[in-house]
DNA sequence: ATCTATGCAAAGCTTTTGCAATCGT
DNA sequence: ACGATTGCAAAAGCTTTGCATAGAT
């Protein structure tokens, strides 16, 4: 499977590395970046990007494109997973909620060989709990995503 | 909710509305855009954009922006799922699977107060079965999405 | 020495927006 | 007639890419 082998040990690949291991709080590649200036002022966002591909692609680091208009990024990579905030597009992980929901093994889905599912969760987070509701909430079936 | 009341029942409304009705397929705005231009050779993309918005504000289409880069688009606004092959991007509905397969009910998850959820099945479809499995096979739990 | 990875800037792609003209009611 | 809606083009937002240079092995 795409095990793409690391070629080179560089220091803003272990920079983004470290600092997305840190966090618990599925940032987007913009956000990271930010973050790994506070150790490597130069480092490019095209860098981050880069390294954030070619660690996903060894199986380092889960890209979550589930996650409304920018990808995001988590450094844990055991099976779980994610609530939404259709208010302000934060993530977090949904911890309580079995890895394995489904009832019974799904295995072919018209016709398709199921290689594994996406669950992610819609819904308030605390603090888009306090603030008054918009106007504009999202319905997650008809889903328009977290405003912009 | 977000119910935007339709203030005026445009031509091009109509048609958007109509040609996603006929396809089972979820097709992106810029596929509805050409099918609908078959009708209205000078309808625009904004203009396709700005109705499908609009019709998923209402309740009448299903915006999945959960289904890789591009958004795609379902008139089938029942409860169901959706299967995405991971080689070459397709959508298809998930039949088969119950609408709502999680065991008990998830009502509060690190303190959100949950609106709902979004399944996505990921696989290789039957098409793509058939052709040679590229090098590049996303593993869909650290997923870089479909090729572009 | 070799060849990958980087930084920078430019390009790419999807989606949104400003504005004058048009069309539905 | 009024104002929502359209088409067009430009802008915006996120991500990728080309290229010369720097850096890891």
């Amino acid at each position: 499977m795409g095990s793409a082998k690391i070629q080179r040990n560089t220091r803003q690949r272990r920079v983004v590395l470290e600092e997305l291991s840190k966090l618990s709080s599925h940032p987007t590649a913009t956000e990271l970046h930010e973050i790994a200036r506070g150790r490597l002022p130069k480092i490019s966002l095209a860098t981050v990007y880069r390294n954030l591909d070619l660690l996903a692609k060894m199986g380092l680091v889960r890209k979550l494109q589930t996650a409304g208009s920018e990808a995001r990024f988590d450094a844990d990579t055991s099976r779980h997973h994610h609530v939404r905030c259709v208010r302000c597009g934060r993530v977090d992980d949904a911890h309580g909620v079995p890895a394995d929901p489904l009832s019974g093994d799904v295995e072919s889905v018209e016709s398709y060989q199921i290689l594994g599912f996406h669950l992610e969760f819609i819904g308030v987070c605390p603090a888009c709990q306090q603030k008054p509701a918009g106007d504009d909430e999202a319905c997650p079936w008809h889903d328009a995503g977290p405003a912009r």
